[in-house]
DNA sequence: CAGTGGTCTAGACCACAAG
DNA sequence: TTGTGGTCTAGACCACTGG
């Protein structure tokens, strides 16, 4: 060991993190490998890697078997940010949350929404709107399609007590799913929902959740003029 | 070992996602402690702690010590989100990107950007507007503060040939950073700079990068009418 | 108090890719 | 070909926290 006693990954991060702030290490530089740290911090070369594998997940270090590990040049930082259950996030600020059904209906989607869900030809999709309300106040308007012909017991469910979105988590295990964030204008059936003037700029949440190859359903969220997300980096 | 042989730690991994998708542990359910599932899938803890711990970082397990874990619940799905310089998400498009600077004026900000930075007082910081371009074509609209008073040699920078956030990427290195997301109206003058209606909805991303304590740059980017933010979970 | 996850260690072998 | 990170193992000790 040459350098100082460090004896836990975080340690390890903490030092590797400051040399990387401070410039001690440049963009770009070659640091040296997981053995010579490891040397250095008085530590074994697995908790070397664990430090070192954090700061690369987090886009602040390139590293490539054989060619080494670099100083991300261009750091694409990652930002994670949580996608709460709308009744979770409203709770969370201490206010009382409620839902409206306000249309159900079954017929297919419109094509560009079928071609989202990859549907073949003109299924039939359960189509909803619902309002989600923080304390009375109209805090986010969906608009939900849900595949029917792949979530069994969907007909039996009681939409007007427990949210699409509830139910579905509960009984609709999904594998993955794509988001899109985007800025809309209030057309004049949302802007009365919110009672904000038609055309206010509003927050949109779209997303497809899928099992396996087969779409589940695809909601748009609209969320209430002012509407901020926050994360960290 | 009871079960199948699992020789690494992702086909864990998979095989626990698949008893969660499948229902087999219920959301809420106790799952068997790390030895159990080591001897189950004839591998060591450590591999088993390797992928419950990913899948636990994912927010589908809940893990605390002595208690076990446990199926979530209220499973919050994490998105991770690449923050891209933008210059690379042009260029990924294979467009060119080219950047204009608007205006550059060294005063103190307004106070509610002050308090977002944290700033003691009127102090004086570097204010610059300036347009970054896919193709000649607008893509997004920077207005940005720097705190002149910790970022050395900011003085010497020659924005109209670097963008500042290039500049800074390269020179003032950030510790962490909050970020926020929402839709904006487009006033005159951005309307001008995308030719789009004025009252358009506009994505917007609002930034504040800091240094330990101290912030370095505000930045708000308000980007082109029907500009989508992707990801996936 | 005792059971659980969190982590460290030393050594080993492997996969990948640069030269 | 060979140096690098990626991972597994067995064993150990520790930190936290539920009962």
């Amino acid at each position: 060991m040459t350098g100082q006693q460090l004896n836990n990954w975080q340690d390890v991060q903490a030092e590797v993190l400051k040399r990387i702030q401070t410039r001690f290490w440049k963009p770009g530089d070659l640091i040296p490998n997981e053995a010579e740290l490891a040397n250095e911090f008085g530590c074994a070369r697995t908790t070397v890697n664990r430090a070192l594998r954090s700061v690369a997940e987090s886009g602040l270090l390139d590293r490539r078997r054989k060619a080494g590990t670099r100083v991300a040049l261009n750091p694409v930082r990652k930002a994670t940010l949580a996608i709460p259950i709308l009744r979770r996030e409203i709770e969370a600020k201490n206010q009382l949350y409620s839902h409206a059904l306000l249309a159900l209906e079954t017929k297919p989607p419109p094509v560009e929404i079928g071609a989202r869900m990859k549907l073949d030809g003109n299924q039939d999709c359960l189509h909803l709107t619902s309002l989600h309300m923080a304390d009375g106040q109209a805090y986010a308007s969906e608009d939900r399609w849900i595949n029917q012909t792949i979530v069994p017991g969907i007909i039996e469910a009681d939409f007007a007590t427990i949210s699409a979105n509830e139910w579905l988590v509960a009984n609709a295990p999904f594998t993955h799913g794509d988001i899109a964030f985007s800025a809309v204008r209030a057309d004049r059936e949302i802007s009365n929902q919110f009672s904000a003037p038609e055309g206010s700029a509003l927050f949109s949440i779209e997303r497809t959740t899928w099992n396996h190859g087969n779409a589940i359903t695809f909601v748009q969220m609209i969320f209430h003029p002012g509407y901020r997300m926050h994360t960290t980096i």
